[in-house]
DNA sequence: CGATTCACG
DNA sequence: ACGTACGTGAATCGG
């Protein structure tokens, strides 16, 4: 099918303009028009559009001001160094032979919605290519829309099964979600307080912004009263969101192909735009799409017509077909499958009235057979494991998960979604396995991928549909304690600064106050004001009195209202709390913990301890407690092989204190404890990558010591030296880092013309082998103790992994076998050339687990 | 939505 | 001359 791409000019151009610095060219400013070609020329290439026409605003005289308009005439005004580069741009894409479309009294907007709908009428696709999320609302099954992210090189490409699976609507209900939450960019009110995430849940039950105030009365509290006072605005909003599709403007589509783009270079060249002249020598529109670096494209195979499966019957004969083959599964708004031989398959939702269709649940249940036993390739396993066990389909075995694969592939990527290729479905899924696949042999990542990655999905699963149960009792006492606490202290803090009424959670306020009213010595000013942060109070503890009291105030509330609310807020109905493991959110291979992140509950002081009272296990269970012990230091023996470093783990010395019996040239005996402390923060500098500013700041002495302090180290360990060394010249050969595993981290600092940027790439390139191995070991440790833990029967189970320790919940009557296997279990997992040591611990609080 | 701060390994 | 110790997530402020 062909592709007509329709672009919101508006929108891309200012993008550009503030993604790039600005560049002048006999003193015309080009980085709006470089950004916006090379962003469309990255489209064309990776698109292959047959026709390209870009849209523009244009606002009606004054004297037409419509209400609509003036909303939208509350757009700041266009940068100066901006306005002249519209111009250029659209001479440009004149000179190319594309539309350069406008029409008075229209947006860019209407125009898109206009174009779009001519051309899915002639049976032409659309591709509208905008940074402009109203546009989602176009979007069908012939029109699709090119979101720009932040900054011009990457795009989002939203299907309706897209923006469903991305904002959890649909896209006729775009302008009813706008019409309730509002958009301040946009001049669009919505009802005050109602964010995105109430309108997505409000649109949930009702529908539409008409379900909504229909069923007002329903809704309780002060949402329901707001939405009732806010009717007319809500409906006023919807309409103001939404684009008109019937603009009188006329044009002939087929005027705008691609064939004549290289007329634009000489006068390209005129503007000093050298580079996009070369590129755009370098489009060949009509040759098919060449290969693309990125592994996430959609695969070229050509793939047969979907077949859709309108009844039980017909999802039970595919799934008979597919048998013990591979296929490919997404669930969006409808289910697809995808198998090995091309065929694909998609189960319609849609209800009318003669055909009611099949809801996912249902046929979902009808693959039951199909998912417990079938080879499933899908785009993040471990969503699909809870949907599917939420309808009592368990033990499904996925056998490739192409998120993990792409993180695999880059794990610098900020998000993996299924959004960067043409083919959103099952037949896209399985042609992406098909590349990955290749990929992972050809950067030696299949191991790691078929060994550690792949089994931790379901561990991780586990995890999450487990939860961990918190005693609320503990942390609402705790609550009430803080509370009065934090409020005296707000009072004390007021009383002897000599001022009251001032918000002491705002840094900007307080920074103000000690720095400027109080008149204390304060550090740098950064670009908001005074640093505030208890690094710089705590130098000042001692000028004024109130400074203890604003640090245990900070203390008190960060307590309050991250952990004791913000874990009452996420407990469930059975009184546990389930996180998410987020597998892809690292560049070094650690997983991540969110909503509640149980990687960070307080440990370090002893009021924060107690926080973890409140972590306990099920009635008559216990917890068993490992971590490992100094897991990085023992890998960086390893690596570097240091005889010094290897030694002392080998005689199981207390390697901090060993350390500073070194460097001090001193008994071990002799070592203070200011000795072990400043060594300690060598062996974490060593860790992270050494800079002589970094540990001077560390431990608080000259950056001239430091360098000295870092001398005598490397003296008395050559090893870890040309450790160090050799990771940041292999980082430099390789152009990335790895782990024990063969994980990777590209290393693109490396290249930058910034020193800074090159001196972070270096401590990347010493961090990443030593972080990412101790990633690599503990998550084959989970994957190694899971199944060991269900191979022995036990009820035992783990619930939790906190980057170099893990957690298992167990009856009572099972801790010592559960201890041994997690002792023995984590200690195993690689011969390292020092032994890899756990300690672990049973109690009945995560509290006492120490 | 960026900046700041602070909790963890 | 500059500006960093490595890796995260959550709450809060204020533009």
């Amino acid at each position: 099918m062909d592709t007509f791409l329709i672009v919101d000019g508006n929108s891309l151009v200012f993008r550009a303009f503030h993604a790039l610095p600005l560049l002048s060219y006999n003193d015309i400013y080009t980085n709006a028009v470089q950004g916006f070609f090379s962003m469309l020329f990255k489209v064309f290439q990776e698109q292959r559009p047959s026709y390209c026409a870009v849209c523009f605003d244009e606002h009606a005289p004054t004297f037409r001001h419509t209400v609509y308009e003036e909303y939208k005439a509350g757009r700041k005004p266009t940068p100066e160094e901006l306005r002249p580069q519209f111009p250029i741009v659209k001479e440009l894409l004149i000179k190319m032979g594309l539309g350069v479309l406008s029409l008075e009294g229209y947006e860019a907007d209407d125009l898109l919605g206009t174009l779009s709908k001519n051309a899915n009428q002639q049976g032409v696709r659309a591709l509208l290519l905008t940074g402009d999320r109203d546009a989602l609302q176009l979007v069908d099954e012939k029109t699709q829309v090119l979101f720009t992210k932040k900054g011009i090189t990457e795009t989002l490409l939203f299907t309706p099964e897209e923006v469903y699976n991305v904002y959890e609507i649909t896209p006729e209900q775009v302008t009813d979600w706008k019409g309730l939450s509002g958009d301040a960019s946009d001049n669009i009110p919505g009802i005050p307080s109602v964010g995105d995430k109430t309108a997505v849940k409000l649109l949930r039950e009702y529908h539409t912004v008409e379900g909504v105030l229909e069923n007002a009365d329903k809704i309780p509290g002060k949402l329901g009263e707001k939405i009732r006072a806010n009717k007319e605005q809500a409906l006023f909003s919807k309409e103001l969101a939404t684009i008109r599709r019937t603009v009188p403007i006329e044009y002939d589509m087929h005027e705008f192909t691609l064939n004549h783009l290289t007329q634009a270079i000489p006068a390209m060249q005129g503007y000093g735009l050298m580079a996009l002249s070369k590129r755009l020598l370098a489009l060949n529109p009509g040759e098919e799409r060449q290969e693309a670096a990125a592994p996430v494209t959609a695969a070229q195979t050509a793939f047969k017509e979907a077949v859709e499966l309108k009844t039980l019957q017909d999802i039970q004969s595919a799934a008979k077909t597919i048998g013990q083959n591979l296929f490919a599964l997404h669930l969006g708004q409808t289910l697809t499958l995808a198998g090995a031989d091309g065929q694909s398959y998609f189960v319609s939702t849609q209800y009318d009235l003669l055909t009611p269709g099949i809801a996912p649940e249902e046929a979902l249940l009808s693959l039951k057979p199909l998912l417990e036993s079938g080879r499933i390739i899908a785009h993040d396993c471990k969503t699909l494991l809870h949907r599917l066990s939420q309808l009592g389909i368990e033990g499904a075995k996925p056998v490739f998960d192409t998120m993990i694969a792409q993180y695999l592939l880059n794990p610098q990527e900020k998000s993996y979604g299924l959004a960067n290729f043409a083919e959103e479905n099952a037949q896209g899924v399985f042609g992406l396995y098909e590349k990955q696949r290749s990929y992972l042999k050809r950067d030696e990542m299949e191991g790691l991928y078929e060994d550690v990655e792949l089994p931790l999905i379901h561990a991780l699963f586990q995890m999450e549909r487990e939860g961990f149960r918190v005693d609320p009792h503990v942390l609402n006492e705790l609550g009430t304690s803080f509370k009065a606490r934090i409020e005296a202290l707000r009072e004390s803090v007021y009383t002897l600064t000599g001022i009251s009424g001032f918000n002491l959670n705002s840094t900007q306020q307080l920074g103000k106050i000690l720095f400027e009213d109080l008149g204390l010595p304060h550090g740098k000013k950064g670009k908001t004001g005074y640093s505030t942060s208890a690094e710089i109070l705590e130098g000042l503890s001692d000028q004024h009195p109130a400074i203890e009291k604003i640090l245990e105030y900070r203390q008190l509330t960060k307590l309050q209202s991250t952990y004791i609310e913000g874990l009452l807020k996420l407990t469930d109905a059975t009184g546990r709390v389930h996180s998410t493991f987020d597998q892809t959110a690292t560049a070094t291979g650690r997983i991540s913990s969110n909503e509640p992140n149980l990687q960070n509950i307080p440990v370090r002081t002893p009021l924060g301890r107690e926080i973890r009272r409140a972590f306990i296990p099920r009635e008559s269970w216990v917890l068993v407690d490992a971590d490992y012990s100094q897991i990085e230091l023992r890998i960086l023996a390893h690596f570097s092989g240091d005889s010094a470093m290897v030694d002392a783990f080998q005689k199981g010395q207390d390697i901090h204190t060993r350390t500073a019996a070194e460097v001090y040239d001193v008994p071990m005996e002799a070592v203070t404890a200011q000795m072990r402390s400043s060594a300690k923060a060598v062996n974490f500098g060593l860790v992270y990558g050494i800079s002589e500013f970094g540990l001077a700041r560390n431990i608080g002495v000259s950056r001239f010591e430091a360098a000295e302090f870092i001398k005598k180290y490397f003296k008395r360990y050559p090893g870890v030296k040309r450790f160090m060394d050799e990771a940041v010249e292999k980082g430099q050969m390789d152009g990335y880092a790895i782990t024990m595993m063969g994980r990777r981290r590209y290393l693109p600092e490396l290249k930058s013309d910034k020193n800074n940027i090159r001196e972070f790439g270096k401590r990347i390139a010493m961090n990443m082998p030593v972080q990412g191995t101790a990633a690599d070991i503990i998550k084959l440790a989970m994957v190694k103790v899971a199944s060991a833990l269900e191979e022995a029967k036990l009820q035992a189970r783990l619930i939790l992994q906190v980057h170099d320790e893990l957690i298992i919940e167990c009856p009572a009557q099972e801790a010592e076998q559960a201890k041994a296997l997690l002792k023995q279990g984590m200690e195993s997992i690689v011969a390292l050339k020092v032994p890899l040591v756990a300690d672990v611990n049973v109690g009945a609080s995560w509290y006492d687990t120490k």
